[in-house]
DNA sequence: GTCTATAAAGCGATAGAC
DNA sequence: GTCTATCGCTTTATAGAC
């Protein structure tokens, strides 16, 4: 049985825990050793660069992991209301309903965003770029895809802001039952 | 001529800025000390309670703001499709276009909620139960009224992390105007 | 690869002179 | 009310033994 923090890439669950809970800045690496189970030493052997290459692994495994399961199929599927579904099944998972955070868009509401902004801002815009795609491909017109896509994920991430501030996760819920329903029969052209 | 900083309310304003830059555990006293103005001596004769008493403040200060420019006049107008024009004004005027963003839905995405989550509960209801009331008073059935209450403001909140991540305010913008057009539009009942 | 020890700087907060 | 000096602690990061 292979040890539970053997590489890299072991530690990345448990650094995004930490960042989700305290931030950037408040993201101690006595706390982020607690945490993962290693120590000084060893972090800085996984990650050279301190606590700003750990945030980075992060960041870049929370995109990829969208890449992965969501928006890959999103970009070429040839069932695309499936595909929607699927997004929105995928979100609600991810986001634990409600009860996690957005680590991507809590780090862009502060100057955290100023060191992450590239990894940030590729996130979101392959979100956006491939939910248009799939809304294209139902029949919305290309400016009403991209407006729709918008709308979608500024929902879903003021949900989970508002879903925290009230610590009521059912906002979150009813935000994605809402934006389903929407898209199932709100007008799809211009 | 007063003094620029002659008491404890003026030191607000800077403090805000702050703290919406650098967040909660990445504002340092020494910033605060320079960005205020004041010594750390003057600092804590305001605020006896240190940093914690200055986030209180400000988020009290963020508060009776929407509550004496908005919310107030939500609950009671007798002209409420103004009033929900006002609002959205209001918004956009104190959120710079989605240049600036919202103080109390970052602190609300990590640990710094567990420190002011009673604020922050409460500024984020107050604005929920204005808005729903003056929706009622459109024709909104009561259900639907709360329902897109927390739909427009889930929207808000989402647009401004949007529109940070990626540093492209007209995303503010467009969500704003698209709101708007959809209570003028949307059915009113149930 | 993991540990302990340690450096050097920064932190929040306090004390006391003025 | 504002200042400087300072306390005690934590911070990130490094060094070196194992």
């Amino acid at each position: 049985m292979p040890r539970e923090i053997a590489e890299r890439r072991d530690a990345i669950p448990a650094l995004g825990e930490v960042f989700r809970e305290h931030g950037f800045s408040g993201s101690s690496l006595a706390e982020i050793s607690q945490h993962t189970g290693l120590g000084k030493g060893s972090l800085y052997h996984f990650f050279p660069g301190g606590k700003t290459e750990m945030a980075e692994a992060v960041l870049d495994d929370v995109t990829n992991w969208f890449e992965e399961n969501v928006f890959s199929t999103m970009l070429d599927s040839k069932h695309p209301e499936g595909v929607i579904r699927s997004m929105f099944e995928a979100v609600n998972c991810y986001f634990r309903s409600g009860e996690r955070t957005c680590l991507v868009g809590a780090f862009a509401l502060n100057d955290t965003r100023d060191r992450f902004g590239d990894r940030i801002s590729k996130y979101f815009n392959a979100w956006t770029d491939a939910l248009t795609s799939a809304l294209k491909r139902t029949g919305f017109s290309e400016k009403n895809a991209a407006e729709t896509a918008e709308d979608i994920i500024v929902s879903i991430q003021g949900a989970l802001v508002l879903a925290r501030s009230k610590q009521d996760a059912e906002v979150f819920i009813r935000t994605l039952k809402r934006l389903q329903r929407r898209i199932a029969t709100e007008p799809h052209g211009v």
